[in-house]
DNA sequence: CTATTAAGCGGACAATTGTCCGCTTAGATT
DNA sequence: AATCTAAGCGGACAATTGTCCGCTTAATAG
């Protein structure tokens, strides 16, 4: 008896919520679009919806993975090609390249981090693959940095966890709605942040 | 013509409302008791509560108003008989102290931080007094760190901000929930991270 | 080709949050 | 004391999210 795959009825219905969920989501906005808008468009049941996607920051997550396989793809290849410089830069590249990621997805990366429901036991968003393979590079990042010795001593792990709750979307939506800032100076700012803090540069 | 004050039944229903909500929160969890319960509890109608409070969020950003009272005035104070120590060492015990009245009020702070229902505009935690209270004293405890030059120049008003993301309810319950630490093991692993990268003290 | 069965389907339902609006009443005015 | 009016009241309603369960069907076994 084989493992029973997924049915093509139900792999049809995957394509087309994801279809359905992204064509509203850019024309109305992820905000305003609701589940069962999304049903309906794609001419399903709220059940057949649920079943696959158990909220709309399950259908964001799995909408923002194209994006993310880019990013890291792009992120995997510079590291290659610039493992010879130093990793103060390479830390910097990295955060710079985060940065833009996230103001260009931001609503996506919102309705993650702060679903229209939420319950205590469900902080998801440091779990989402994103954050994890940020911090993961992070930490390896620093790590390598405490080790060569340019920067003084420090917890890499806790460091990298630091920065993701740091670098995050809600930060972003804060420093844009009351300070009007541009992403571009969003990014600065963070940059100038880190690069004192961590590496005490000017 | 006077202005009209706030009718006494009016002041009544608000008494009786956070009566009633603070005791349900405590005895049934912040997170499992519904509006509804709560003007049901209190024997009113749902658009009076929310007449005084247009969300949990709301309530419980009152309900904190007792803590948080106490929690300036004993740093206040503190801040004054301290004025002569080290900034550093004040810094971290603003710090510290934040930490533990998180700690303790984690469930209050999560509501009010991750409410219920949530919307792209309404990032308000970093608006709600408390705050905005750490926000103001930490860039004015840096702004005297730079100025005496007891750390390295930075932006005093960004870090501040910084700090403010990096030490939030949800970073905590992520660290409880996911790595069972415990309230103290939070609290030194993030004055170690400020010690060190803020201090460069080891 | 037929039978079997588990995965899939979908809309009715329950639970919440938050709004609305006609009725009531406290309290200032005269 | 009588009047007036804006603030207050409260429950019905709308909008969402998320669950449930009897019916259907794709895919496998024989």
């Amino acid at each position: 008896m084989q493992q029973r795959n997924e049915r093509r009825d139900a792999a049809e219905h995957r394509q087309l919520i994801l279809q359905t969920a992204s064509q509203l989501f850019v024309t109305h906005g992820v905000e305003s679009v609701s589940m069962h808008q999304i049903a309906k468009s794609a001419g399903i049941g709220q059940g057949t919806l649920y079943r696959r996607y158990s909220s709309k920051a399950d259908l964001c997550t799995e909408l923002l993975q194209d994006s993310f396989r880019r990013f890291t793809e792009e992120l995997d290849s510079y590291l290659m090609t610039a493992a010879h410089l130093p990793v103060q830069e390479r830390l910097l590249e990295l955060m710079s390249r985060w940065i833009d990621l996230s103001v260009e997805k931001l609503q996506w990366f919102h309705v993650i981090k702060a679903p229209t429901f939420c319950s205590v036991d469900e902080v998801k968003y440091y779990n989402i693959p994103p954050c994890l393979y940020l911090k993961a590079v992070l930490e390896r990042l620093l790590q390598e940095a405490v080790d060569s010795a340019e920067i003084r001593p420090l917890n890499a792990e806790f460091t990298a966890f630091n920065i993701v709750t740091g670098i995050n979307p809600e930060a972003f939506i804060h420093l844009i709605q009351e300070r009007n800032y541009s992403g571009d100076q969003i990014k600065k700012h963070f940059l100038d942040h880190y690069r004192r803090t961590l590496f005490a540069g000017d």
